[in-house]
DNA sequence: CATGAATGAGTTTTCATTCAT
DNA sequence: CATGAATGAAAACTCATTCAT
């Protein structure tokens, strides 16, 4: 069942491997489902040898985390030129942001799902590489209206809703696009990137909605 | 340790009691974590007793499931008005879509985070719901489009991509509303309002941002 | 193989026959060597129920110790007439302690030899009983002192240190007569009487002895 | 962590460096608990050379008995001058037991508990050491009560029950010391001489303790 | 209606021990 | 002489689930 078995190989190697089978198998059946036995298997060696290296499910889990949080964030910060304008960067930055996820379901899975839900430990571990990339919408978006030589009058909270929004949205679409056939990577950047840069254009020409009234006070 | 003890409740009570110590468990602990040991114990009852009235660990937390989702559907219905505008409604919709979630995180926990991640038959069970929400965005966005006087050119799925975000973007604020403090309900919804209303509006004037030259064919 | 089954027990009867299981396998096989799984089928029921009751293997051996002492205590205790002289009443409770031991020889190791190498936690509960005793004795040399008319000049910690000599010399015998045949507990208790109230009687002449010169110092 | 690697040592000191390290795991943690992975880390070597060398467990925990027990017989050995009188070689005896148990804590608790406590084979080892060592105390005895030009009347078995007596509280006081701050081996020897000599002196002058005519004089 | 008693089947984890180099 | 790579076997512990009353 599992994969050829080819002894014998050094420890590095093995390692990968281990955390490859593990992603999938967390990804796949969450992380409690999952069974140490099942990810050895899948790996072609025995369960000792998986807690020699990575020393516990916890550690496991919290590696498989490590290295995927690691992974998507250089995907995206490879997709970016940070010499390019801000919409560019923004643009570049989601469709490698869908395409990585994309191509990796099961890593988007324990990121997007199973890490949040297994702990703080593995939430904390998580929540780092969000905020960075929070972090960096964050400076798009001012840097946005500095270009756009708009009044940057946006509260810092407001801004940090509207970025939080954007990646919530972006992670969402992730899924979607995940499950919907049909809908690439390209396309569900294009929908996100249409929709939220005229939402922030708008805003940034300060004409937001408003109930009924104006809402400032709801935000400040 | 659990409830006050006060025997010889009839079953439908019972199994209201059931639900209710299942919803916190599974929200705080996770579907695998929590344990029927528990539920029983903070219902008060016997194992055997649940068993009895909901059959298994899994279709109580189906029941769980099912039950939650149509209170929030049912608060969100209640707090929309359809004979108002459409900007209005998807307002109060978010409005009290965010003061349901902040009100039952362990049940917002259950269906937005639990219970895509047991299995088919609970994601099942929930995006039946989600997507009767979206389908209540992307009717909102249609006649919004008619209510404005504009050509509502946007192809189908377009306006679907764009429910998605919109709900991704509100599902990701609820989460981010309940664990920051000082970020109400209604400043999640207006944060999300100003956001998306705005993008909507630009989308309509059909003036899409583009990565250089339209993008067109990259939603087509 | 293990005990007869007989289904359905009350909760405290089961209590008991795992107490005695365990005591009996810790006692013989040692606490790190005893299984769970041995101890449950020597009951006759499955490990979960021992789980169910006992809650853990270090649980079990703590309650395993805890009854013992109990037990030895209580023996010792029920042996003794504090009516009686002090030299009887030390007669009397070492045929007691040898009667006992001889004849709960699994609980003697497990008080004796398992408890004392197996963590903190057990060797200071069985150092509890053990300082009772010590105590005891300590108060009836003290006494045999007063009730001989001599001057009880014996310092505290040289009494202290016969106290323990002797209580260490009972133990050692208890040992020995558990394996020695022939010898039975009147006979040890009464070659420990012999040699232990001689020479007390000795010391309390103020005679002790001395490698060549006195040894006050050695003692001060 | 462990000793300091150097490598290609000849396989005589290879050896005792790994009895050290295993009297000390064995001493610390006792047998069972004992790893094979920490004793082969403490010396600083891979575990495939312990077990070529040593062999297995079992026959590295016998080798570390064979070894300590003859350098505590050794010791007291050395301690003694068999031309002098008999209650000069007991004290000096006892004093050099109590040394050599104190300076090697691990060792006793290897000799005194664990050996004790994992099946006939190192019992028996350690017995054959015991046997050794009563066997002296038997033979002061039996010289004590000549030199004393009393009638040695006391039967063979009474005997050996007080040397019995004699090392078992021999054995509890070095415990005791060890653990007893401010107790020093000579005063253990001292506290131990006191108690034993004089009652083995009123002994042989015939005047055992007997449960049934008062006491006083016994005493006396 | 309700429960105390009980378990089969599984989980994570550890360890003494051995190859192949 | 020495080791990195690897494992079979068993341990403690948990849990969803059921019977007998």
């Amino acid at each position: 069942m599992g994969a050829v078995k080819s002894k014998r190989m050094p420890r590095a190697v093995r390692e990968q491997q281990m955390l490859d089978a593990a992603v999938r198998t967390f990804g796949q059946r969450g992380y409690m489902a999952a069974s140490m036995d099942e990810i050895a298997e899948l790996v072609g060696v025995s369960k000792p040898l998986v807690y020699l290296y990575l020393n516990s499910k916890e550690d496991l889990f919290a590696a498989c985390i490590r290295r995927e949080a690691q992974a998507l964030t250089a995907a995206v910060r490879a997709g970016v030129d940070t010499g390019l304008p801000a919409d560019r960067q923004l643009w570049d930055g989601l469709r490698a942001f869908f395409t990585h996820t994309a191509q990796h379901p099961d890593a988007w899975s324990v990121l997007h799902l199973q890490a949040r839900t297994h702990g703080e430990r593995f939430a904390a571990e998580v929540a780092a590489m969000r905020e960075e990339i929070v972090a960096f919408v964050t400076h798009l978006i001012v840097v946005a209206a500095r270009e756009a030589h708009r009044d940057p009058d946006l509260p810092e909270r407001e801004v940090a809703g509207l970025a939080e929004a954007l990646v919530g949205a972006a992670e969402s679409l992730a899924a979607w696009a995940n499950v919907t056939p049909g809908v690439s990577a390209r396309q569900a950047a294009a929908t996100l990137m249409n929709f939220a840069w005229a939402g922030l254009g708008n805003l940034m020409t300060g004409q937001p909605w408003s109930p009924a009234e104006p809402v400032h006070e709801a935000i400040g």
